[in-house]
RNA sequence: GGCUCGUUGGUCAAGGGGUCAAGACGCCGCCCUCUCACGGCGGAAACACGGGUUCGAUUCCCGUACGAGCUGCCA
């Protein structure tokens, strides 16, 4: 058994999709699993596509989660280069491609578009329109019309400058098979077979071909990727056995979908890295929802770190069944990893946040404590804490509460029994107003509740909270505090 | 339309001939409690359908339905 080699091939064509990285985890995994290497490769041969800065979104991803790969265009393994704009310059594909054409693997097409267009046949799929879609299909089957151009008609047309393709040949007759390590073995029909286009007419290779290439040259033995190439895996089974080469293992993930069993797409708000990590959610907690989709540890664990994944990860245990990506999960996965987080790490995430709704001199440290196991994306860090900026304008009605046994007039008498008392109150430690407090509740002998709630309401102007009176006043200080509950009277009398 | 794949609670997901069909998220209830959370305890909730094979199918086979993917000089 050779050493595993997996490669991450992305196309830089903007942000990376929760797809993408999950691709990209389960290559990481599967390699590191084995102590093998994971590979990064650049695939840019669209060139209408290419997206600026999108190989940076890569390395940026790739660094954030901790994916570091082995080798990459910035880490030269010996297989390189790890561009496939780059390759090309060096003329592999096309000296592959000439190669099937000796074989009679492959073919010189000079078909304009229009022809092919041509070729189309429109389908009227149902009479019952549902609204939007009108459902034209098109079949399409390139029908091998240039296959039968003889050597000297190729070679005029090329000598002519005529524009030209390189098609695969496939068989009509047959049938071509291929296994998968998720969904098995897997048989189709030759005739059902395109002769896809190897070489494109500006002279680069399609991803079809240069993958297969690649995977080959820089010695990829598990082919890791969606579920979407599944159909096309057999044109490429017929190239590795056109070239005689062996094929590699392959594993084909589910999708993941949304909510509506869709895949996922640019615009449903969860789709890219970037995205989640702008909605307020960590790396580490991503990284672990996104493995949990279409696979489960042994042990049933959820809660795992990136070393424990690679520890447990077994990819023969991978579902066949598309995944949603449960964004309510994911909040809950991500408080987890909140909650757990060391009070440093977590502050410095949390201080952005905090700042931007509050300009006040506060003690921003103990209220992020107050927030840290309360909230489950960062973002949320904002609307919990904005009563400490500024009070709310809020209804007496708040003061009533049933369970409390507290009403307007109950908890006016409170805060005009303890008005003085605060006053009198220099140092507003936590533990001073809170013996404050208890004493009066106790000399009172009324319930907790009831000479707490009013206190609370009053200086935070709102029906909940995070942290009681106590941490409130005490974070609010001295001044703010008394302002608070002053305006309580006035908006009680 | 054709081809390919899939189908265990709302979602993720274990199990794979005989189970009271795990666990997690969410939901509901209770406890704790000055609110909200945390934490603890408990609850409701699933094998798409129809045929086989079998003493016995959620599990194996075949259909049906539904869903998805592909059907680009995109990847």
């Amino acid at each position: 058994m050779s050493r595993i080699r997996t490669r991450f091939a992305p196309s830089p064509t903007g942000r990376m999709h929760v797809g993408n990285l999950r691709t990209a985890l389960y290559e990481y995994l599967i390699a590191k699993h084995e102590g093998g290497s994971f590979i990064l490769r650049i695939e840019d041969t669209d060139q209408e596509r290419l997206v600026e800065g999108a190989v940076d979104i890569i390395y940026r991803t790739l660094q954030g989660t901790g994916l570091v790969h082995d080798e990459g265009p910035d880490k030269d393994g010996g297989y390189g280069p790890y561009v496939q704009s780059e390759r090309m310059a060096s003329g592999i594909y096309l000296e592959y491609a000439k190669q099937l054409v000796e074989k009679g693997a492959a073919y010189y097409c000079f078909c304009t578009k229009e022809r092919l267009a041509s070729l189309k046949t429109a389908v009227n799929g149902n009479t019952e329109e549902e609204e939007e879609e009108k459902e034209v299909k098109e079949i399409t089957k390139y029908d091998k019309h240039c296959l039968h151009l003889t050597k000297e008609e190729v070679e005029a047309n090329l000598a002519a400058g005529l524009p030209y393709v390189i098609r695969q040949n496939n068989p009509t007759k047959g049938s071509t098979s291929f296994h998968d390590a998720i969904f098995g073995d897997i048989t189709v029909d030759n005739e059902e077979l395109d002769d896809m286009i190897l070489i494109k007419s500006d002279g680069y290779p399609t991803y079809n071909f240069a993958n297969v290439i690649d995977d080959h040259m820089m010695e990829i033995t598990h082919v890791v990727r969606g579920n979407e190439y599944l159909s096309s895996t057999p044109k490429y089974t017929r190239l590795y056995q056109d070239f005689g080469w062996e094929e590699p293992v392959y594993v084909h993930l589910p999708l993941i979908t949304n909510e509506e069993h869709k895949k996922l797409s640019k615009r449903s708000g969860h789709s890219s890295y970037e995205d989640l990590l702008e909605q307020g959610f960590v790396s580490e907690a991503i990284i672990n929802f996104v493995a949990l989709l279409g696979w489960s540890s042994a042990n049933n664990t959820e809660i795992m770190s990136l070393d424990e994944l690679i520890k447990e990860f077994d990819y023969t245990h991978i579902n066949k069944a598309p995944a949603v990506f449960d964004m309510v999960k994911l909040r809950w996965m991500n408080g987890e990893y909140l909650k757990k987080m060391d009070f440093g790490q977590y502050y410095e995430l949390a201080l952005p946040y905090i700042k931007s709704v509050i300009t006040r001199e506060l003690d921003y440290k103990r209220i992020a404590a107050l927030v840290k196991t309360r909230i489950e994306t960062l973002v949320d860090i904002k609307g919990m804490i904005d009563f400490f900026e500024e009070l709310p304008d809020y209804d007496i009605e708040m003061y009533t509460h049933k369970k409390m046994k507290t009403d307007s007039t109950g908890s006016l008498q409170v805060l005009r029994d303890l008005l003085p008392q605060f006053e009198a109150l220099e140092d507003y430690s936590e533990a001073n107003i809170e013996a404050l407090i208890m004493a009066y509740i106790a000399e009172k002998g009324i319930k907790n509740g009831q000479g707490l709630w009013p206190v609370r309401t009053a200086v935070s102007g709102k029906q909940s909270t995070p942290g009681g009176a106590y941490e409130i006043m005490s974070i609010l200080g001295r001044e703010e505090s008394l302002r608070r509950i002053k305006v309580a009277i006035d908006k009680l009398s």
